[in-house]
DNA sequence: GTGAAAGCGCTAACAC
DNA sequence: GTGTTAGCGCTTTCAC
């Protein structure tokens, strides 16, 4: 069990005290943050370690006015897309020597504000964002405050600041055209929120291949779902069992091509032959069914790298940089039809 | 762009001054911890509002000697079940008013002991944490400075905390049991590290299956594994190639299913016919996979919000309480052989 | 009901 | 090189 009183910490002065110096010394010696003799900075480090003394993170950033800690704020915690990317902060950060919390919104505005204002009220030296809504999401508590601001996967509308993202409008228009390009004449897309760009750009991306081979879309093929499990189900339900349904699915982001995957099952169609499939986003899970499922790929690790990166490059000005990776089409089983 | 520079924060005084009282009334307006004439609360809320103040965490964690804020330190962000658990610890802390920030240890004893430096010096006031190792991960930090801590999934042998988890060795149990029973005659064990505990516990029910029912266990089906997808893999192969391979596979965690999914794939073994399976874990692609995974569930939320629920107990003196709940084997194709 | 004042633990400016 | 001092923003006595 644990009982409620906490014991006093280990302070500074306690450190000072052992060593018989004073607390300055002390901060100077375990900072290296000015000129310490040689025999007092050991003293000070074996008094330190003795009484494991840790610094109070709190007395520190009130002092410092700003807090060594870096926030990322996700948007979904269960998409291993995102898993992928706090990866690659996390050890971008590691590497910055910048300890990391990991905060999710889950889609959810209002809670991604409240994470904001966590950032704000613990003042948080930076901070990798994957807002809930490009439109409504409100980095201006951060941006005021001056606190470092990096956007991973989508991009604020009205906020200019740095960010890491995939081309998506390529990506889908590479799964859409290879659609076109094997047999498939009615591809439905399962985008995501229109508050949401990637699935905007994803959707543009399907436009465009539809454009670029002379095909024309029919607009019942186009949904928009809430890029959860649930949401791709249904939505891909509604279409199969439509007057006329699609014969492949180009779906935009993994949950959502499991739900759709589920529908197609629970329907007992026949992939590729009856719909074929691409989803965007790769997953542990997809090799493993019959048919491998036919994905695009985004390099998530890397863009959480580059985006820890981007947020360690201080003190710059000038406009904000956007790293654009490239998507890439995984092509396996799912998508091409035998017919 | 994000210059580098911080703005001020607004501050107590500033609300003050703006409201025409002192520092004092505002913090008693604004936390309800005093008498304040209702007119001058008002206008005190009104200020805050107007300047967008938010109190600064240091300071006031510095001043109270505890932050308001949870940590959650679980093993494995990528795997599901933990992602599960997080968002039943997100639920509970919201319920409770309380933040929380995650941190992932990736099984990583190192990264999880720089996490709990990390609650330490953050003064959090609780922790919820899914230890990296049972037997060597360091707790005592967090209980000298008593920190309260409940375990999820796994329980530290050293330190009496409060715990909540699943019946593991029930589960596996019913698991093995349920292979036997079904035509199964050499059924292997992939299980996790010994320093992990629920590794230990899934064993000892693939053992106490096997002596209920009198099968004898052979030891070469018998094999530890790192609890990710590749060692699942490699495990799973090596075992698969063996002179005596086994019929049947009960793996102990998800990752380390998919891994052994993989293998089965490229080995070309038809399940359940020349290999059945039964996981620990459910999830999503599990109904996607023809057969259709037969897994041992958890009720991974729940855990997740009892573990919450125990935190926020707080004042209690006693032993350590112990939440254990029930695993679900949830029987589909992969498990029953048609011969 | 309200304000003045002290102090949480730390660091940086300033003396020496 | 080293110590003394002031103050970061907040809460909480203690006076009134």
């Amino acid at each position: 069990m644990s009982d409620t009183t906490l014991r006093p910490a280990t302070t500074i002065s306690d450190v000072a005290r052992a060593a018989s110096v004073s607390p300055a010394t002390v901060s100077r010696a375990l900072n290296g943050t000015g000129p310490v003799s040689p025999a007092r900075a050991a003293r000070v480090r074996d008094a330190a370690e003795r009484l494991g003394y840790l610094p109070s993170g709190p007395a520190r950033a009130l002092r410092r006015q700003v807090n060594q800690v870096w926030a990322a704020i996700v948007a979904d915690i269960g998409n291993p897309f995102f898993t992928a990317v706090v990866r690659g902060i996390e050890d971008g950060a590691r590497a910055e020597d910048h300890r990391l919390v990991l905060c999710n919104s889950d889609e959810d505005v209002d809670t991604e504000r409240s994470y904001v204002d966590v950032v704000v009220a613990e003042r948080m030296a930076g901070v990798v964002i994957a807002v809930a809504s490009p439109a409504e999401s409100d980095l201006r508590p951060l941006l005021d405050r001056g606190i470092r601001v990096v956007a991973v996967d989508r991009r604020p509308v009205d906020a200019d600041v740095d960010s890491v993202a995939v081309d998506n409008r390529l990506g889908a228009e590479a799964a859409t055209r290879h659609l076109l390009e094997h047999g498939s004449k009615r591809v439905a897309c399962i985008t995501g929120p229109a508050r949401v760009d990637t699935a905007n750009e994803r959707l543009q991306g399907y436009r465009d291949a539809h454009a670029q081979l002379g095909v024309p879309v029919d607009r019942a093929l186009v949904r928009r779902a809430d890029f959860k499990l649930e949401g791709g189900y249904r939505t891909a339900r509604s279409l199969l069992e439509s007057p006329s349904p699609p014969d492949a699915l180009f779906v935009a982001n993994e949950p959502m091509t499991i739900g759709a995957l589920r529908a197609l099952r629970e329907l007992g169609r026949r992939i590729p032959d009856d719909v074929a499939l691409v989803g965007f986003d790769d997953a542990p899970w997809a090799t493993l069914l019959s048919p491998q499922v036919t994905v695009v790929s985004q390099p998530a690790y890397e863009i959480g790298r580059a985006a820890a990166e981007l947020l360690a490059a201080a003190g710059r000005t000038g406009p904000a940089r956007h790293v654009v990776c490239s998507p890439t089409l995984i092509i396996r089983e799912s998508s091409i039809r035998h017919a």
